[in-house]
DNA sequence: CTGAAAGCGCTTACAG
DNA sequence: CTGAAAGCGCTTACAG
């Protein structure tokens, strides 16, 4: 590999001049500069050693995302948009591919000229987390939160705007309200689940075991879900599916078995995105920003490196919301069932007519 | 900032050590390691220079990716699953932000690192693409390709499937077929254009300008592009959409203003991603990977590098194919016309009923 | 504006 | 396994 000595002989000017015009310092001619310049292409030269390169924070993650998930993508949009408030570019780094055996994360970081670390915590993840932070290296945990003192947390604390999404269905006369989550147990989830079942104590409504549902978070399991939802012995008559994924996959499935949404099921989804709007009916859901996460992550993160780590203090969790469209009504009179090859049982008591017809 | 020999200081050993433990060398004790490691932090040691960390390539992209857009989310993934592949990481650079006025790209990109890079290009973004190019950096262009000796391009040829895509239109006996499109004069909408009027010419069908329809790649815009198709004079029967943002929008705004899809308009969309799966009906579109596509770059750029840039070819086009799905069907009896705020005119003769009714 | 030379941060044979 | 010292790639006052 090239050297500035054969790129100073190539050029036929000093190693300092190269230095000069490779680092862009002023008083070069604009002829010696292109001559160098020319002779840096030629001669193939790549610095060897630099001065510079050190300003990188990196999202660190283990695998791919989880299939389907917008999440991500959002995240690094989101971290995209950040950087161009920070003096630092983002480097996307897989520990799992080029950290050697015995070497400390520290040292992993260090050779790679990061400076912080974005920690996109998931299943089986928590670990690496807690080793770099035993190691006290800068690092902001998004995805994910647990007691670690020394860990910065970015998330959007989700407990209360599910507890308006149930609050919403119990006022709308819902009583049978079926929870639908992630396999996964991140703190998240829990929050989730923690806002439906308050709000059920708290109405009194019965919280049976049978109305909560564990899904993997893709959409194909949508299926799945409304199926075992509609044929159970007394169907829910609302569901709250906290994946945005899941939520699509229920509706489309919805209208292939003729489950007039919000008829009779109800549907408040979750979105971290705009999914909501790109499913029809128009979907209500508890929503949070996920590209605004992203941002947070890499700003708070910058923070963390300037001040040399310990004294910034974790952002506070984004907000999340409910929002209301078009997959939320009062329960239908009577039960609604409907077997997983499609056979209606229990037809509901006077009924109104499926779909006011067309205009014409 | 601490140098090595402030580390050194600390810890009580030689700055050969702390070389040999940062560079993770075989024979420290592990005693000393964690002595030093301690040193480093206690200190906030950066390495100031370092000989390894040239090993990156770039996404360079000029501001944010177009709105609502997968397309850059699905580059990024699939550029991060090659990451495992090749030994190279991934960095974002925006030079809009920290390029210096008359710093070439050369200069920048070694400066930071960089190896190689991949340019999404975005509209107004070619004549940096061109800069690069003159200036002989290693680079792959993502999203556009337009004629340059020295750039390569990583791209889905969408003629085929979209003459093909038309082609299933007509044999379905469809004649008056409107073609949307982005309003980016880039080359994969004009192949896209091409596929369409080869198709309409070969099989006779007259081509009217006035079906052809030009539109931001925004869902809302799929709204205002099916109350302009439904209510010109003589409304098309079916709609082709290179954009997947817009051929959602389209399709769930048919849901709302009562226009039934695919009985009275058949709709062929595009899918860089699986977005066709998440509208009901199920949609029929021309499809690529977006996903393979940051891979596919990804590995060329990495091999461009490897091999000092010149020799190697640019890979061949991916592939785009025609999935059929829900969204077509033989063209309805009589014209269909629908007003902007709902009005149904020209009612076609022997109209089969809305929809059946749900088995009950 | 440019070069010769001192110097900086780091690495690496060599010696023990 | 560790240190003293030579050396490497690069940068930067200093001189002209």
């Amino acid at each position: 590999m090239s050297t500035i000595r054969k790129v100073a002989q190539a050029a036929g000017v000093s190693i300092a001049t190269v230095s000069r015009v490779i680092n862009h310092r002023a008083s070069v001619t604009e002829e010696v500069r292109t001559k160098v310049l020319e002779a840096v292409n030629r001669c193939g030269y790549v610095p060897a050693v630099s001065r510079r390169n050190t300003a990188l924070l990196a999202l660190v993650y283990a695998g791919p995302a989880s299939p389907g998930s917008s999440f991500d993508a959002a995240l690094v949009e989101g971290m995209r948009l950040a950087m161009d408030s920070v003096d630092y570019d983002l480097v996307m780094l897989n520990p799992a591919r080029d950290r050697a055996a015995d070497e400390t994360y520290t040292q992993y970081f260090l050779r790679k000229g990061v400076r912080g670390v974005i920690l996109r915590s998931t299943a089986g993840f928590r670990a690496v987390c807690e080793e770099i932070a035993a190691e006290d290296f800068p690092a902001v945990v998004v995805g994910d939160r647990f007691p670690n003192s020394r860990l910065s947390f970015v998330y959007a604390d989700s407990y209360g705007a599910s507890k308006r999404a149930i609050g919403h269905l119990l006022a709308l006369g819902h009583r049978r309200i079926a929870f639908a989550a992630n396999e996964s147990d991140d703190a998240d989830h829990a929050d989730r689940y923690r806002g439906y079942g308050d709000a059920m104590r708290e109405a009194g409504a019965t919280l049976h075991a049978d109305l909560v549902f564990r899904v993997p978070a893709r959409r194909p399991d949508g299926v799945q879900l409304l199926r075992n939802l509609m044929s159970a012995p007394t169907p829910p008559t609302a569901v709250y599916i906290t994946d945005p994924a899941v939520a699509v996959g229920l509706v489309n499935e919805a209208h292939r078995m003729q489950v007039a949404i919000p008829r009779e099921l109800s549907v408040i989804g979750f979105d971290d995105r705009d999914t909501r709007n790109y499913v029809h009916p128009k979907m209500t859901a508890v929503c949070q920003d996920a590209t605004h996460l992203g941002r947070v992550a890499m700003l708070h993160l910058a923070a963390l490196v300037e001040a040399g780590r310990h004294d910034v203090a974790s952002p506070p969790p984004a907000s999340t919301w409910l929002e209301l469209n078009a997959t939320t009504a009062p329960p239908p009179q009577g039960t609604v069932r409907v077997l997983h090859d499609g056979t209606r049982l229990d037809v509901p008591q006077a009924l109104p007519p499926r779909r006011k017809s067309a205009r014409r």
